[in-house]
DNA sequence: CATGAATGAGAATTCATTCAT
DNA sequence: AATGAATGAATTCTCATTCAT
């Protein structure tokens, strides 16, 4: 697969520039580079993007894009709060598999201090937690509990991210085979995982409450 | 505190690139910037690493030498498994509370293409898992089994690790004081998350495994 | 004012460029610069101009013609040779004023060695030096006597032009008023400095010629 | 003469510039050309004088401090304004003449806006004129009117200033030497044409104000 | 041990210009 | 006549490293 086949110049770039921030980070990757991949010039880069900062931006817009429209049905009051979560984490993973390399460098970034980007990396992190509230409040957590929703927000996002991030290096030390079926079982036993958690936490936290 | 005081070079310097790669990323560090900060000549940190990678190495060495020994003696024939998790995860979140720049740089620069340290990663990973092969079997998992091993491992020390790498995003979203009280509730909330998850998990496959 | 407003193309390039050329010199604007402030394409500069030097090739074009204009009929016969001059500060000043960016842009390239219009600029100069040779002579001064022509004609110019020139740089430190009063003072003031120095000076080479 | 000869990089550095702002104008030289001509390595530039304006930077402080010393005693109480003025003028040329290219490159920077060094240039210009407001007084002039000085003080040096500016001009069109005698007449027939149009025009002032 | 100067390769960006439309 | 995409060279600056002292 060549990346110059049929495809605009711009979104030669943005592929070019995923591909490699996934594998060496966006600071290790040099424009040149991405304009060697994407076989185009130099300065179209700047064209475009005003800079190599420039895509960075554009990669994150796109991921949270994606996300936000992903997320923004899930809260569906006709089901229940558990098949909603399972819903959400085979979606995110059918995401996450389809657009790897997009969502490591996002999530590769994202606690990386970057001047340029700071604030609309708050901006589109506080965005994400408050089009959640409604899913967690339907599952007996309190949204303006900051521990909880700090705790365990992250913890359901990064337990996915993990495996995918991991990829290069699992597949080097095991010899996993990240199928079809692969990708199933790990829905499966992460919706399992996470949901009998959260229930044993909730009840955990209701006894305490009661006790005290 | 000053980086200077009564301490050796060789530390400073190691002290002064935790803090800063665990900011920026490791390609985004200078050695010039290490040197400002350690207070130290450019030229002493070829002398005391043999360039900067050399830094990265001594780190990611440093890391797993103290997360092996943390390890070490976790698998206590005496204790429950549940009971040895439970420590295990406090060790963790203790060690990583303490060292929170040091395991971040290991665990962001851990999928990142470094060439010069591709092996060395790979080695000391194996070694991690292979030292924790013992508490797998006894918490009823088939350490042979790598779909078990790649997907639960990772995501529990994803899952503390999240935390401490959103820390800044999270001050900033939210306003989550991060003393004492939240680290015990930390450990105590993943533990339970954790452990019955794990367990809804393997019930599930046992039960699957029944039907088949 | 825009630049836009009913305006040519051609003539919008013109003057954003005499506009950034006087501000920052003909080499530190670059033509993006110029076409964003003639709200024109980039290309309308190749289109037009043939590329950069030939806007400056332009501008000093413009103000020789000008220039030559403006003294085209100052050496009246019917008038002593100190009417003339004092006539041609005039004309001058007044010109200068209007167009203070326009001769600024002249001034400040003038001796700077720009290839393309090296020649361009000797003739021009050449052009308007002979231009002047009656009204020397009738002065007293020998137009053949290189040192007296390159002597008093340039500090002539130029003690009008330092004042334009340095128009920011004495706002910012004195609190000077560039009105009509100012430019009226102005040109008495030069005239008669210029006139008897020129005078005196006219004097002492004729004593130190007797005494020869 | 090579730059080479025995001379520390830093003022092959600064010798290079020099040479080449004078000829082509700060903008127009890059550093790259700098380094070439001063046969030092391109890092060597950043390494001493941060970044090219740097140069800049210290060209404008060396020309002003040698300035500064150069008419720190010309306020003579022994002697009169006439003769004061006199050894000005004829230590200016001196200098000049010594200095040219430095000189020249301060003057034909000085009007130009360079973001980075604007307000150190207001400074400079603003001590100088400071210095000189004994020399004022005792001339007769009012060194708070502001009319007289930012009229007179530029005019005086431009005067000076533009026959060394046109040099290679005025070299092409006539066929001047530029050697001892002609700074001899120079200095002589620019104070002669100085001090007796400085006098008519304080006449004339004087003149005026009785009258009025 | 420690330094500051020096190196050359490489960084991102911007340049004036041209081209097909 | 006018456009916007595209080019390749040149811009300044910084990189990690090395060397003589």
């Amino acid at each position: 697969m060549s990346f110059k086949e049929n495809r605009e110049p711009r979104e030669r770039i943005l592929d070019a520039a995923i591909m490699l921030f996934a594998k060496k980070g966006f600071a290790a990757v040099g424009v040149r580079e991405i304009a060697a991949l994407a076989e185009v010039n130099i300065a179209m880069i700047s064209y475009y993007f005003e800079g190599k900062v420039g895509i960075l931006r554009a990669i994150i817009e796109e991921f949270f894009a994606h996300y936000c429209r992903l997320l923004s049905d899930i809260d569906d009051e006709s089901r229940t709060p558990e098949e909603c979560v399972r819903t959400m984490i085979q979606r995110i993973i059918d995401y996450v598999r389809k657009n790897t390399e997009l969502t490591m460098v996002v999530y590769n970034e994202l606690p990386l201090d970057i001047h340029e980007i700071a604030e609309m990396k708050a901006e589109k992190i506080t965005e994400l937690i408050r089009s959640m509230s409604g899913l967690i409040r339907r599952f007996g957590l309190d949204p303006e509990n900051t521990f909880q929703i700090s705790m365990i927000g992250p913890s359901l996002f990064s337990m996915i991210f993990t495996n995918f991030r991991l990829k290069p290096v699992l597949q080097r030390v095991f010899k996993v085979k990240f199928d079809d079926i692969y990708y199933e079982r790990m829905t499966e036993t992460l919706s399992t995982l996470f949901l009998n958690g959260i229930h044993a936490v909730s009840n955990q936290k209701r006894r305490q409450g009661e006790r005290r």
